[in-house]
This record gives structure tokens, sequence and C-alpha cells, in this order.
DNA sequence: CGCGACGTTGATTTGCCTCAACGATTGTGG
DNA sequence: CCACAATCGTTGAGGCAAATCAACGTCGCG
């Protein structure tokens, strides 16, 4: 269920005593989001971090020639948000979308902040949280400094077995940094690592 | 002073009482690296995060052609670690070096873990840290899927001012993704923005 | 001085993009 | 339930940004 899976992200790394989780539950909101529909758009002020329990979301950038540019996939069980305007509540460039049915729980930035005082241990839940999220970046940008199209396609495929699966391939070229149709050439002439 | 210079840094997002600065400071070790002398090498375990008090430091992996590719420059009042293996205490594939003569605090990750229950606030301090450098990280990830080798110079130096005129060309290039030599030849059509 | 690191310049190559056309699949409204 | 549009993947011809390789001048420094 939702609420257990949630709860089971945070004990990951914090205990949460009953009130505490009750709180925390009490604070989160649960939003539907279906294929293709917006949870924000470029020029929103993010209203907070969302927690995906159903379906897959998405945040990127259009450039200035209409292409897009996918900066990370949340698949349920993982968190995003457009973090730049999540900590400066200033208008963000990142859209976030559904690309399958979803269902999420947001917790609102104001809330967040109470969160902060009221349970001290979700700063560090947070923070390791932010401290994991940094390092698949830079791992990130190393690929995109040191490596190929080819090389970059089989770590993803690594490191995100299952999202290969239920991604259009267009949605993976975005990602990894190629046209689709490159990606179509590349995959004919069987690279598997 | 060197002292002041991180308590002041600290002082930006979280107040410390003078027995917590005093503590802080009891912890922290005090290193001086000479230029080209390396903090730490690929294959080290990380002994914790670093505060730069003077000169430049640098953290990058070389690929399998051995050609350098830069994570990140940390100029005096500026944190860097090999994140990775800092949070799993597992061989890094990061080296650091210093570019210039340097100065840094050590916060050796034992004490970091003990600072986090003595002073919880320190929580949210690095919290606060790793969320602004994922910010920055993610703007990087934007850029280089979506900029030319053109507009990444040019936010590099709207970015990062005062290190453009202290690095070597060489190191700029291999921070931005291009070879020392693409680089000259772009310079050379004076292409400011 | 002489060596090594750096920047420069040119010739050539290449990884990836652009544009355009086409078939297959999906989904949607009449 | 079918017709049509939209989306996706594929394929090919041609083009360009950036890499590669090689040679050379300059400067700072031991």
């Amino acid at each position: 269920m939702a609420e257990e899976l949630i709860l089971k992200n945070i004990a990951k790394y914090i205990r949460l005593d009953k009130s505490e989780q009750d709180y925390f539950l009490s604070v989160v909101k649960k939003r539907k989001i279906k294929k293709k529909q917006f949870l924000s758009q470029e020029g929103d002020i993010s209203k907070g971090p969302v927690f995906v329990t159903r379906g897959i979301l998405r945040s990127y950038t259009v450039d200035k020639n209409g292409f897009e540019h996918i900066l990370q996939f949340a698949p349920s069980g993982w968190w995003i948000a457009d973090m730049y305007s999540m900590v400066t509540q200033k208008p963000g460039q990142l859209s976030i979308d559904a690309i399958e049915d979803s269902e999420v729980f947001l917790l609102p930035k104001p809330e967040l902040e109470k969160l902060y005082i009221t349970i001290p241990s979700l700063e560090r839940f947070f923070r390791i949280l932010a401290e994991n999220s940094l390092i698949t970046y830079q791992q990130r940008i190393i690929g995109s400094l040191s490596e190929t199209a080819k090389e970059r396609y089989n770590n993803f495929c690594k490191t995100y077995p299952s999202l290969i699966e239920c991604l259009p391939q267009k949605q993976v070229a975005s990602y990894i940094g190629v046209t689709p149709e490159f990606l179509s050439k590349m995959l004919k002439n069987k690279n598997i690592s």
C-alpha cells in the first residue's frame, strides 16, 4: 500500500515512532497524475518534493530548439522534485510529468520545514537522500565527460534494468544525450557490451 | 584567518554557540597541500570532507585513454570530497589534488558522525550543502545535454569568473568537456557571448 | 641552459546530428 | 468498429562539431 511504501522508504535510513509516522502521513497529500499530465511546469515554483507510489514520473527541460532533455526518471519508490525551485522558491526550469498513470505523495514545502523542527531526524533522512542523489549525478557527469554514447547506453541498462523495459526508446535517448535516430542505429549493430 | 573562514561558512546556514564552535574546531585537522600534491587518489577510501581555506583543489577521474575529466574545482571557501567513497567508505574513482599550494581543514568521517549526534544542527548544515551541490550538478547535466561547447564555456566564465583568471586553459577544457586544442580554436574566433 | 608543461595551428577523421521519408503501432473520436 | 491522426521506431544521405594526430613556439623553472 502507498502509505506503507513511503514509511518503508523512510525506515531505510531513520526510525520514526508511531506518532511521528502518523504525523508525517497527515501532512503529505496523495495525488493522482494521469499519463502525460504535468505535476509542474517550467516557470512554476515547486510545491515540494514528491514521492512516487505508482507509475513513473520524469523531470526534463526543453531547449531553445524545442528538444526535451530528461534529467531524471522516478519510478515508484523514488523521490523527485525541481531542486532548484524547491530550495530557492523561485521559478524553475524543469517540467515534471507522468510517463504512465501515476500516484504520488506531495510533501508541501511549508510542511517539510515544520517537520525538520518537530522531527529532527527527518533532517538526516533528507540529507542522506540528497547525498545519494548527488552521487548519482556525479556519476552521470563523469559518464557524459568520458564515455561514448554506446557506453552510456549500456550503463543505463545496467543501472536501471527495470526502466529499460517500460520506457519508449526515445526517452532513453533523451536521457543519455543522443537523438532517437542515432540510438536506433546504435542498437541495430548489436552493441551489447 | 582559516578558522574564521570555516566558522563563517557554517554560519551562513546555522548558528553554533561558542562551545559548539570550539568543539567543531577541535575535531578538524589542518593540512597543507603543495601544488600537484594529492589529497587522495583513485582507489583510496575517503577520509572525510575537506574545506579549502587557501589555494585551489580539484577532483577528477582518469579515463581508460589516460585523459583527465574534472568534476569539481574547490577554491578557498568551498568543500570538496569524493562523495561516493565518503558515503559508502568504499574505494572511490576520484583523485583530488591541489592546483596551487593550498591549505584545508579535514573533517574526519568518524568525527562527522559524532558531530551529527552532539550538534544535530550540523545535520541541517550538511543537508543544505548537499542540496546546493545537487543543484549545481543538475545544472551541469542540463548544460551538457542541451548546450554547445561555446555555450558551456561562456556559462563557466559567468559562473566562476574568479577561476577563469587563475586556471590553465587546459583545466577549463577538461571541465567543460572538450579537448584543449578545440578550446584554443574556439577562443581564437572571439566567441564571447 | 635545457626540459617539461602549455597553448597554438593545420590536416584529417569521426561520432553524432539533421532532414526526410516510410511502416508499424496505438489510441481516439465519430 | 472502423478511419484517421498521432506517436514511435527505422533507414538513408549528407553535414557539422568536435576529436585526433602531429608539429611547433613559448614560457617558467629546476
